[in-house]
DNA sequence: TGTACATCAGTGAACGCGCGTTCACTGATGTAC
DNA sequence: TGTACATCAGTGAACGCGCGTTCACTGATGTAC
């Protein structure tokens, strides 16, 4: 190594985490190589001495989304009971902050319409992802046979992120906010949660 | 006129109906104009005869795919009671075989995650479609304040779409069905309907 | 009824543009001696 | 310690390609008389 070992691998984090900002923002057709690296303080030639292609980058950029997801639950739920952990997670990932912020919320709420149509690479990244969000949910949940809480994990994060993606999709405010307290409210309640007087506080 | 009065307008319908199956398919980037154009039998270079622009055709699309979605209901829930309509279109909606075929189906599954990243006919299509399939479901729902019905329409309509288009970006058909499955028993229940032994019969 | 003309939906070549990718080059840094 | 050399992450111009859009034209059809 010419270079000190780590220097490439830490240019390469800085652009995966770049792609991983702007992926959920614009979705993977409009991300574009070029901008990636240049919000990375690069010119767009050097992508292919950490890549071999676009498709690459998505891949890696998708598993970033939810290491970084993975990342907030935890800070979320630090300290906490696993069940209160699990609560104040529902109330940060179904609120307007979370709406208002695709660029570093979850990868499901923003990318999942675009999946289907990506690589393997994105692909994989996605569905690793999703049974590792889904399985940190039901970790949380009351006793109960593991397979069970999976499944009602799987059926509250459908509607948290079909919620979420739903009120970003949705224009006017007022109505993105009555959907998203809404399905806040249902989630809660099925999960056994008490009704909170909801204050949005995670910026 | 010098042609049929209608002859210009059925043109433009079957451009509009081939531009919302193909961009429930590949979404709006993808959507080619030539390709749209080369399906419904015609040269890219008349489409200006009809659309200012791709973003209007868009709009259109995204209009013509929700109405499409209204037909279906409508045709599903045809001689049932309200309560049996809707007990059906639940069925059909949260299937494999809806999963299958995101070509003719509802928009909000295929679509949510494109609609922030679109201009403003696309987005006001995208904003009237959500809130008349809300009404339509609310209309169906056991008696209550049309209020609390919009508002349980509404977290049932998150769930519907959030499962449908996550089983989507999962790879793997045993996964996505099993999500599929506990998502419809779950909105199901949470509308009051009976179990069912499920059979996907839609095609 | 037949003929000349007007219309305009539709054709197909061409346009500029931005994209992902390639490539010859650079120059900062590490190694050899 | 100092000098010559090797490496390779990063540069920036260039590539082909497909896109949305434009435009001069065509030819089928309707109208006028």
């Amino acid at each position: 190594m010419r270079y000190d070992a780590n220097r490439k691998e830490e240019t390469r984090r800085k652009v995966v985490q770049t792609a991983a900002t702007l992926v959920r923002e614009q979705g993977p057709e409009r991300l574009g190589v070029s901008e990636v690296m240049a919000r990375a303080g690069l010119t767009h030639g050097g992508f292919y001495a950490h890549f071999r292609s676009k498709e690459d980058l998505l891949g890696a950029a998708v598993e970033e989304a939810f290491a970084q997801g993975r990342a907030r639950f935890q800070w979320i739920a630090e300290g906490k009971s696993p069940s209160d952990g699990l609560s104040a997670f529902v109330d940060y990932y179904v609120s307007m902050s979370h709406r208002g912020r695709p660029d570093r919320g979850c990868a499901i709420a923003a990318l999942t319409n675009d999946i289907p149509r990506q690589g393997p690479p994105a692909r994989r990244a996605f569905d690793a992802g999703v049974q590792r969000l889904i399985e940190a949910m039901a970790e949380r949940m009351p006793a109960g046979p593991p397979e069970a809480r999976f499944d009602i994990a799987s059926s509250c994060l459908a509607e948290m992120a079909g919620a979420v993606a739903l009120s970003r999709a949705i224009s006017d405010d007022g109505v993105a906010e009555r959907l998203l307290d809404q399905s806040r409210r249902r989630v809660r309640a099925r999960l056994g949660f008490p009704e909170t007087s909801y204050q949005d506080t995670t910026s």
